[in-house]
This record gives structure tokens, C-alpha cells and sequence, in this order.
DNA sequence: GTCATATAGTTGTATGTGCAACTATGTGGC
DNA sequence: GCCACATAGTTGCACATACAACTATATGAC
């Protein structure tokens, strides 16, 4: 009875492309936020928090649990910024680095997977709309 | 960087979305889950837990939670069903009447707003497009 | 130089959500 | 009639996530 509803539909939607990643990326025994955080850090050592929250659209306080949790498990390290003392940058370890390709490699396996199911430029122009929408909500 | 990725930017979405709607849903005291929830049961009283669950995309357990909150507050009650002794039917009380109106409305106030922001057949089509790959991913 | 204010990161707490395991009830084979 | 199995609902637990409040540091006004 929500059928036209943006709220039911994209959070149902997030629900079931969520189930996917998860199981992507248990393998790395990381759930897919952790494992885009960590994605992110390989592909831009350096990066403070507050960069990698807006990078990522979520709340500087979630991206502090995750870099807690990454950085206990030695995937990553957060060291003091040179000037302003209140900054951290974030840089993977040797063993991020290790596996950073096939990270990378099962995002795109992901991707892959999507277009055969939807179709490559149906997913492409979907993908598109969605993220147009959700940055105008952002600045609104 | 995650700018094509269906996983990046669906869960976006449902966050930004998430949080206007939980924005107009906080006069009645509600999150939007518990709010669709309860329309849902305006809409069609007496249905199961599980039938609910379905229709709105979620477990039965979430439901099960909801549920309990919102009978806790006397929007509802659960109530034996005829035959299956292991079934419940959910129906609405008085109090719930009284609002269900406004709820809907804030529903159509919403969509109209996301129409106005998006335009109508932007919208239109990419809550179908939304919808129809969600069903798709279910399926599967 | 001090104080008000802003900003970076963290922590406390609350909420939404699912999975797996549980209880209770039904059903079909024999 | 009993037993294996299925199904409805619930509960225990874990996790993602945000907001508000906090600490520490920076900056600008004077």
C-alpha cells in the first residue's frame, strides 16, 4: 500500500541491497560499512575523519566506532595531523594494503553482479537519480 | 568515489529520506516505521504479524517490537485469530482512529513536497525503478 | 594575553533492524 | 494416536547509526 512512497521504498530497497554486501563481504569478515571505510583509507591515505564521514555520508560519531573497531584489528591507523592539534589522518596498514584489491575487486564483482540482474544502463541512470536526490536532500 | 555503487548510494538515500520523514512524523510521537506501521493496520485491520512483515518489508521480529510499543500506547491491540491458535490479528483502537487521517495526510504531504523538490515524473519513475529492483534483489 | 566562540574527535545513550534460537501450535504419515 | 516436521510469534543478542553532550584545541576580538 506504499507503492509510491520514496521513504518505504528506498529504505526497503538499502534492506535488500544490504543483505547482498553483507555477504559479500563476510569473507573479509567485514560488514559493508567497515569494509567502504576501509576502501576509502586505501584509496586516500590521509584523510581526516570529519573528511571521511562527509566522503561517505554518515555522522563524524559512527566513522569514530568504526575506526575504533578497524584500528583494533591493526587495518588501520589514525596518527596527529601536522598543524592543527585536533586533527587525526587516517593511514591503512600493510595488511589493508594486502588485500586492498580484492576489496576492491568484490565491490566491482557487486556492481557486475547488478547489471547482469537490472541491466547496465538501467542500474547506471538509476544509480544516477538516486544519488541526485539524495544530494538534494543533503543541501535542503 | 563510491559514486556509481548501488549499495554506496541506496543507503544513502534511505538515510537522507529517513530523516525528513522521521522530521514530520515526530508530532504524533512516532518514528516513521512505527507510523507506517499503524497505517498499515488503519488501512487493513486484522491482519497477521506476518502479514504485516511482508507487506512492509520487514522481519517478523521488527514487528514483533513494534508492535509492542505500539499497543504499550494504546494504538492497537492483538487480539487471538479464529482458527490457528498460534495467530494473532492486529487491529486498531479508538485512539488510532482518531488520527488516522492526519496520518495519511503527512504521508501525502510528504510525497507532495519530495514532488515538488524532484519534479513529479522524476519521481514517479524512479520510485519504480527503486521498487521494481528491490523486488527483484527479494526474489533472489 | 584573555575570553568567547568555533571546530575535531569521542562518548553516552537511544533506536531500528535482523538472525538464530526458542515456545507453542498445527499437520501429515503411519 | 504418535511423531516428525512446519509455521506463528517472541526473545536474546548483535550491529549500524544518529544526536547531544563532552574534551581538547584553535581563532578572533578586544
Amino acid at each position: 500500500m506504499f507503492e509510491e512512497c520514496l521513504y518505504f521504498n528506498s529504505n526497503a530497497l538499502a534492506r535488500a541491497v544490504t543483505k547482498i554486501w553483507t555477504d559479500a563481504y563476510k569473507v573479509y569478515d567485514l560488514s559493508p560499512p567497515h569494509a567502504f571505510l576501509l576502501r576509502l583509507v586505501l584509496a586516500k591515505p590521509g584523510l581526516l575523519p570529519r573528511e571521511l564521514a562527509a566522503e561517505l555520508s554518515l555522522s563524524r560519531s559512527t566513522i569514530t566506532r568504526f575506526l575504533d573497531s578497524l584500528e583494533k584489528r591493526e587495518l588501520l591507523t589514525r596518527k596527529p595531523a601536522g598543524t592543527d592539534g585536533r586533527e587525526l589522518q587516517v593511514f591503512p596498514t600493510e595488511q589493508a594494503q594486502a588485500i586492498h584489491q580484492q576489496l576492491d575487486a568484490t565491490g566491482a564483482e557487486l556492481t557486475h553482479q547488478m547489471r547482469a540482474l537490472v541491466g547496465t544502463d538501467d542500474l547506471t541512470s538509476m544509480v544516477a537519480d538516486i544519488r541526485k536526490v539524495q544530494m538534494m536532500l543533503d543541501d535542503s
